[in-house]
DNA sequence: CGATTCTTTGAAAACAGTCAATCTGTGTGG
DNA sequence: CCACACAGATTGACTGTTTTCAAAGAATCG
């Protein structure tokens, strides 16, 4: 799982080995049985985390017990409620794996900790926030402009990795549809 | 409208009369008439702006025609197409003024250099910035989670200072939804 | 006033949600 | 290894919501 996240870091930021090994060694290793949560609604998201394997997802539900997915997050991705990370607040959020996974867990001292010693680890997490906003900047305009179908072609498109590791119902609940109308615009998208 | 923004700042940020001094002589006043737009389609959003009156819009236009509003602006916020902005590629955007506007502007260049220049200032910005990604994300919840009704709702009490300053038709392209629905969806909360 | 912009209304069609039932595949315990 | 339970996907019939198109009614501004 070091060996995932050490390659994923050496792509993109530019650390000694001393840099990267302090890195690691603020972080904790974990593995998360399928269906197993990370993070409750109600609780505080005091840690970031990154996915060295597997598959977890963002959602909230709601009184009537419906499930809304805000996002899907696999291997080499990172993944926390940011409101409450930085508000401190409990959050709204549940995070759950789809898949047995592999996470690595900071704690938030010490992550903020790393961006204060480490400019070029700070830098690399500016620019991921800023690529995030960018992407949910495009997906509000999507939810405004796009017929359902148009959503899932483009889910499928943007997310070529996802799609087919998720079950359909929570693609739904991605899309802001029920499963069986996703499930029909399927089916009309096979007759074509 | 210089003196909108030097409030505006003394009560976020604490500069010295000489750091204010210095964002401000990096800014270039504007008057912006209703319906002139400050960013086109195309263009590539090189400046952040600075509302000290008046109310903008960002928007998009499909190849349909439709309109599609990603946000409001009034006094006091920031506004620019942070796409864009950061990638210096060709907007996808127009930004529009809805009222008649005064805006404070700098160049990209200039702007890094205050964000290099004075923490306090940098640190301003992030904040904001972190504030209109949970707002992102809270939009992107209700687009998904709510009701036509319960978004427009919402919209009013989230935004309360700008709803009743927008013709009908661009909050329908706010919430995605078309001017007639929302015409009848305001009907029917009358009737209550 | 006349032009333009904005809002409302009606009727029909398209689209999406609900509820209930069925079907499929997977995995677990006996 | 089978049977059963369970999660997931699909279908049908029905209801409700939203769009579309066309027309007409306010409001605003020069």
């Amino acid at each position: 799982m070091f060996h995932t996240f050490q390659k994923y870091l050496s792509g993109r930021a530019t650390l000694t080995s001393k840099e990267l090994e302090l890195v690691l060694s603020l972080s904790t290793e974990k593995k998360i049985a399928k269906r197993a949560f990370i993070l409750r609604e109600g609780e505080i998201c005091c840690t970031q985390t990154f996915i060295t394997n597997g598959l977890l997802r963002l959602f909230r539900t709601d009184d009537k017990g419906n499930e809304y997915t805000l996002r899907f997050a696999a291997e080499n991705r990172w993944i926390s409620d940011r409101e409450s990370y930085v508000t401190g607040k409990p959050s709204n959020f549940n995070i759950e794996a789809i898949e047995d996974s592999g996470i690595l867990v900071w704690k938030k001292e010490a992550f903020d900790f790393l961006l204060k010693e480490l400019p070029v680890f700070k830098a690399l997490m500016k620019s991921l926030s800023t690529k995030s906003q960018i992407a949910n900047e495009n997906r509000i305009y999507a939810s405004i402009s796009n017929s359902a179908e148009e959503k899932y072609l483009q889910f499928i498109e943007k997310q070529p990795g996802i799609f087919n590791r998720v079950p359909l119902h929570m693609v739904a609940s991605y899309l802001g549809v029920t499963r069986e109308t996703l499930s029909r615009i399927r089916k009309q998208l096979a007759h074509k």
